[in-house]
DNA sequence: GCATATTGCTTGCATATGCAAGTAATATGC
DNA sequence: GCATATTACTTGCATATGCAAGCAATATGC
């Protein structure tokens, strides 16, 4: 446990850990939604038409085709999302952001920014809040799971 | 999205996904180890007497006691770990780190090295990794989970 | 010192998720 | 243009994990 990239690794992963579950509390009770559910809203949000196929949401979030069934299944009924599936190719079933959805995602991000507040807040100078987001930048930038 | 503390916290759990994904593949294959596993040997390691009661392991796991007590289980079968009652508090059973168990640590901190050094290499200065790490370290400090 | 509360651990049940197989649609090679 | 391969998605099964209940041991209040 020693040179300087281990450690940032595993700094990198614990505070994730640190992150997550300040989260899913706060997300499961207000806003009914678990952590994973609010990523799905977002990369809805950030994609062109506000629709993904499956499997490229798979990907972004980082899990498999069949966590993306599941998860949509649910948040369909409730009307956050909608399948729309493609009159070209009738394999493809975008999943798409509806205006609860959205509206639903707006309400969560505000949670989750004022969470972000509580951990960052007074322990680190804009400045250096800066830094690190440039010096993160550099492991999420070209991946297609960013949403930075 | 907007703000510099979301998105800190943003690229925080991304990266802690792609550095998530790339361990676990080859963990398992190379060592037959989760990284879950790996965390739980080396808090093990890192504890005096190279032991810890299973709910002071949940903790600095963030995981909960039965996950410890399930994941525990097979590993102690393997030789990794030993079940160690304590004589004045029968409730306590710690869970303590073989010699085995060590040595099985030591080959899988090489792959964690190894894989933290392709993520980091080439991308960052040391003096930015110095600085990453700093800024990092006021996340995990003082959190019974930090294994840096 | 006895009744009650708390603590440490385990187990049953529910949920989340991956993998592999299955199905349907489209693409490719010839 | 037909056979085969590939792709997108879904589903069955296995694993991982949390929560709540249960159990046993210890601590606390009186």
């Amino acid at each position: 446990m020693s040179d300087i990239q281990t450690i940032n690794a595993l700094r990198i992963l614990q505070s994730a850990d640190v992150l997550k579950t300040r989260l899913s509390g706060e997300f499961s009770a207000v806003h009914g939604l678990s952590v994973n559910e609010f990523f799905l809203l977002q990369h809805l949000e950030k994609a062109p038409l506000n629709r993904l196929s499956r499997v490229e949401l798979a990907k972004r979030m980082h899990v498999s085709a069949s966590t993306v069934t599941r998860m949509a299944a649910p948040m369909e009924k409730l009307g956050l999302l909608a399948r729309q599936v493609d009159k070209r190719d009738a394999r493809l079933a975008f999943v798409v952001l509806t205006d609860a959805g959205r509206t639903r995602l707006n309400e969560a991000s505000g949670t989750f920014a004022k969470q972000a507040g509580y951990v960052f807040q007074d322990r680190w100078e804009k400045s250096e809040l800066k830094v690190l987001s440039e010096l993160l930048y550099r492991l999420v930038v070209g991946n297609p799971a960013n949403l930075t």
